[in-house]
DNA sequence: CTGAAAGCGCTTACAG
DNA sequence: CTGAAAGCGCTTACAG
């Protein structure tokens, strides 16, 4: 039974402060502050030689102290009610990275939370004095129940609704979907069907526009209408028989608007004798490869690059610290083609 | 085209400092101080005057000024390697959830990194003077290729590998399995089959111990051999038939190592005209509920509490930030059982 | 019960 | 090119 007592013995550490380092130097603290901070005129030999001595005493400066006279805190928060971690991880791992290259840090505060601990969680980021703050969520067209609009900080929004005179970063959907079904055509499907997702979602209604816009584009017509119901596996199941035993033509292709559905169809044809892809070729809509990866065969499916659009909304967020002006509006980017299996197109992976 | 500046026309705004309360309140800024941080003895008269004060003017104190003479900045780092989100996820909200209760945040640094990456990502912490960081992974027997001993502050491991002398949670992967076993058993199961995840997982022989214990507990034998391989569904679909197609007695009812296997099994036992529960009961863990919903019927499974371990480790850390003395050593932390309808003893969701 | 003063570790006018 | 000094917004001995 081992036990461990963490406060240091006789009192606090000495953490090495600029003092040291300046002193080690033989300057003042003034010179040894603008030589690590690359500001101000000096000759070279100064510099370096601050810069080895705070290499020597392994020197971090204090971000507390500098942000307390900068006003600045080199920190951002990023609040989100997704605990599930689809959509959020990716998106969080993004920023952080990003922003861990420019020298700012991000507090997280992920909960499914009511909005009293929404004020408590934004309050306590307005206490650490973040400098900017990301707003996410699991879904396009909800917000978080949470008025920041006196908050007297820049705010980005990613992954989630965004009010109209904020600045925010979503996937272009419409675009995504119309990649998805080109593809398709380029395969020489001419027939190609559409299974939707929840009817209350935007997203859904995005993406069936894309199917359209495709299909026009290249002088085909839907071939049917496309059915709404929920994200899930079950859905695509029941759609795919519902497509096969309606009378009319069997298309040759299917768009999914999401991976889970996909495989629900799979499945589905799996059990009828379909094909897939020489039958009917499949696309799906997230990349989730615990998903996109396990279909027999593996799925070709969008991915809507959740990373770059965490790295991209950190990056705008820093613009509007810096006080450099900034459209605002929600900025659509743009998603890629992960090609597998499912359309025919594919090799092995 | 609307464009937006951030930065305050006319120079900075001004945020209520503690003089701003003490001076409105007509105290010294040391009682207004204590006021608010509840220390010191003064009238209760003063105190509410003060709290009141603080309220009207919508004060919010500055931790940075706080943290820079507490020699504190109320503050933990989370690292993690897991960009996929399946655990970390749930870890950090039950963490920062947990966090924000006791008024400290958690910067969060999540990224594939190689060691070089991390180093930065550690450093950019220690700059920002965090108190404490907790290790978080993907996998409970592999950790982070960073040194992290010298680090002169405490350190907590969170479902990842933990050092000889450190402090970690980990969930109790035997006893979770001997629990779904027991629930088996419970229900009348004799031959129970084990499906594992991948051998080169310490969870897959530790869900193994806990199959053989619970049989052994019961005066019950394995039905055949642990089958190991892949943590997927293609491994259950084919375990499944293996397990079928072999010779002797056909076991009535199969632990799996995760959710993926589980629904591969259910899969290949519908292809097989198989009832489940029927003729087979099914158990899974990670309860991930993507899949352990989706199966026909919905899956039994073990929940391994992965918000509580988010939140007991940050709770354990906090005691060792405040000096507390703490044993060192994995704590192994209780699962529990979701009883869905793959084992028949559910009702409906 | 209350306050004046020092100090946490930095940056940045200001002066030389 | 370099430095002494003020100050960011707090807390906390120390003194009364």
């Amino acid at each position: 039974m081992v036990v461990e007592k963490w406060s240091r013995p006789g009192g606090v550490v000495h953490r090495t402060t600029i003092r040291d380092v300046a002193a080690k130097a033989d300057v003042s603290v003034t010179t040894a502050s603008r030589a690590l901070n690359g500001t101000g005129r000096m000759s070279e030999e100064t510099r370096s030689r601050v810069e080895r001595v705070a290499r020597e005493l392994d020197y971090r400066p204090n971000y507390m102290a500098r942000g307390l006279v900068q006003q600045r805190s080199f920190t951002l928060g990023l609040l989100t009610d997704d605990t599930y971690g689809r959509f959020t991880l990716p998106v969080a791992a993004g920023l952080s990275s990003a922003m861990t290259d420019k020298g700012v840090s991000v507090f997280l505060s992920a909960g499914e939370h009511e909005a009293h601990r929404l004020e408590l969680n934004l309050r306590a980021m307005e206490e650490k004095r973040i400098d900017g703050l990301v707003i996410s969520g699991k879904r396009i067209d909800r917000g978080l129940p949470i008025d920041v609009s006196s908050l007297g900080m820049p705010v980005v929004y990613v992954y989630s609704l965004c009010p109209e005179d904020a600045v925010g970063f979503v996937p272009d959907d419409i675009n995504a979907a119309r990649t998805a079904v080109q593809h398709l055509i380029g395969l020489g499907r001419r027939k190609i069907a559409h299974i939707a997702g929840r009817p209350s979602f935007e997203a859904s209604h995005l993406r069936e526009t894309g199917w359209r816009m495709a299909l026009e584009e290249n002088g085909l017509t839907p071939c049917g209408e496309a059915l709404y119901s929920n994200w899930t596996e079950a859905h695509g199941y029941e759609a795919a028989f519902h497509l096969i035993a309606t009378a009319g033509e069997r298309p040759d292709a299917i768009f999914c608007s999401n991976d889970q559905i996909a495989r629900g169809v799979i499945d589905a044809f799996v059990q009828m004798g379909i094909k897939v892809p020489d039958d009917i070729a499949i696309v799906g809509f997230d990349n989730w490869e615990v998903f996109a990866k396990a279909t027999r065969p593996p799925l070709t499916t969008m991915d809507m690059e959740l990373t770059g659009l965490g790295k991209s909304a950190g990056l705008a967020l820093l613009d509007m610290i810096e006080g450099k002006p900034i459209e605002v509006g929600v900025r659509k980017t743009p998603c890629h083609l992960v090609v597998r299996e499912s359309c025919g197109a594919g090799k092995p992976e």
